[in-house]
DNA sequence: TGAATTTCTTAAGAATTTCTTAAGCGGTTA
DNA sequence: TAACCGCTTAAGAAATTCTTAAGAAATTCA
């Protein structure tokens, strides 16, 4: 089981990582919230134990990043006690939330109850990778795309973009949203890079690009697939 | 039939060895779990009699690394009665538990009733060493690949590697992904060290290796193995 | 130990993807 | 209808990622 431990103080990593690997645990660090994003990206990571005040990307903004790019892994918060209620009421999709400092046995238990729903003898349970709309379905394990049953080749960036917006199918993203979205990066360029992604998305998706029947514009909006 | 006993406890090694080859078992050794680990590459085991706790690395963690690298063997986890709890609730895909100090006759009869398993052939219990996608097949057991019912010769590094991506086939690793899995190290290495093992491999199992039919690259994710 | 094999590093260049630019088109509004 | 703004499209430059070969380093085997 992988765990990634993300927290801007290196001391708190370290020793929360020597506490799981104790356990059995393999772990990876980051110190924000985007290079919790970049591992993520990377490695197959079943759980997140992660702060939620940090510089660049603090903890509540990098789950629901996360959630909102529907990746899969179990994800914990935790503050200080004065912090603490930054986060209660606050439905962000963080799977459990401690307090710090913390009893390491408390989190050790925390983290296996956790890690309990994933494993059925030892074997990871298999989620659904699948997003479908229409004729369209995309595989996050394979990371293949199909139309009509048909395999369609995109390049990475393509990829994120579609599976962004199918993933949230009927729901519209301005374009500086899908910039953040899909490059993490806070800010946005004004070029119109993302509408050179979308045609050349729709010229491999769409039967006819110039009607395309998922990737809709709205004007002055923003781009959607469409929940069918 | 061939038993790894593991624990960093060089007597009670010994000791069930003794008790295991007097019922006629073959009997390898491991002082912790990345000698198990190193064991398994090399011999083919059918048990293994692991403690829980040990230097370098744990019996829970083996566990669960020869567990999600699709490792078939037994494994059997023993701990004090103390740590005990450790693995109860954990369900970490071992195949028995017992408590130290261990009566020998309770040892043996544990043993042979996991091993019956292997023993009644034909049974559907009997656990499958082959995975294949197409013409490819990968023999667990006598560490034999063929294409097309050719037999291939691959290094342990390179059988590694695609095994890997065999019994996983369809889902995309990358480089990093593949580096921890094979290497067992935390780390990941910049250099293209995966990307010369895999030129080395399609060389051997892909006709045109220009045009591989199974070892495939996702451009900017990483590599897979078509599933077939 | 020496030879053979395996693994890793390096680096050049091939292939692919990404970004920028710019011109054209369509919808919207005054 | 004219003028504007935003989207579409194409083409090529820039950047990135992968492939491949060759040799050095490490390991294994006889």
């Amino acid at each position: 089981m992988n765990i990634l431990v993300c927290d801007d103080d290196k001391e708190i990593v370290d020793a929360i990582g020597i506490y799981l690997e104790n356990e059995g645990y393999t772990i990876f660090k980051a110190a924000n919230g985007l290079e919790a994003i970049e591992r993520i990206a990377n490695h197959q990571i079943h759980l997140i134990i992660m702060d939620i005040m940090m510089p660049k990307m603090d903890g509540i903004r990098a789950t629901m990043k996360i959630r909102e790019e529907n990746n899969i892994p179990l994800i914990m918060l935790s503050a200080k006690s004065e912090d603490y209620d930054k986060i209660l009421g606050l439905n962000i999709g963080a799977d459990d939330y401690m307090t710090k400092p913390f009893n390491p046995l408390e989190l050790i238990a925390r983290v296996k109850s956790q890690l309990r729903r994933y494993t059925t003898l030892g074997s990871l349970e298999t989620k659904s990778h699948v997003y479908r709309t229409g004729g369209l379905e995309i595989d996050d394990e394979s990371k293949i795309i199909t139309v009509d049953g048909e395999a369609v080749h995109l390049t990475p960036v393509q990829y994120k973009i579609l599976r962004l917006l199918t993933a949230n199918a009927g729901r519209v993203f301005s374009i500086e949203e899908i910039y953040e979205k899909v490059w993490h990066e806070p800010s946005f360029n004004p070029e119109n890079t993302v509408a050179v992604h979308i045609r050349k998305i729709r010229e491999k998706i769409e039967i006819n690009p110039k009607e395309p029947k998922y990737l809709k514009v709205m004007w002055g909006v923003g781009y959607k697939v469409e929940k069918i």
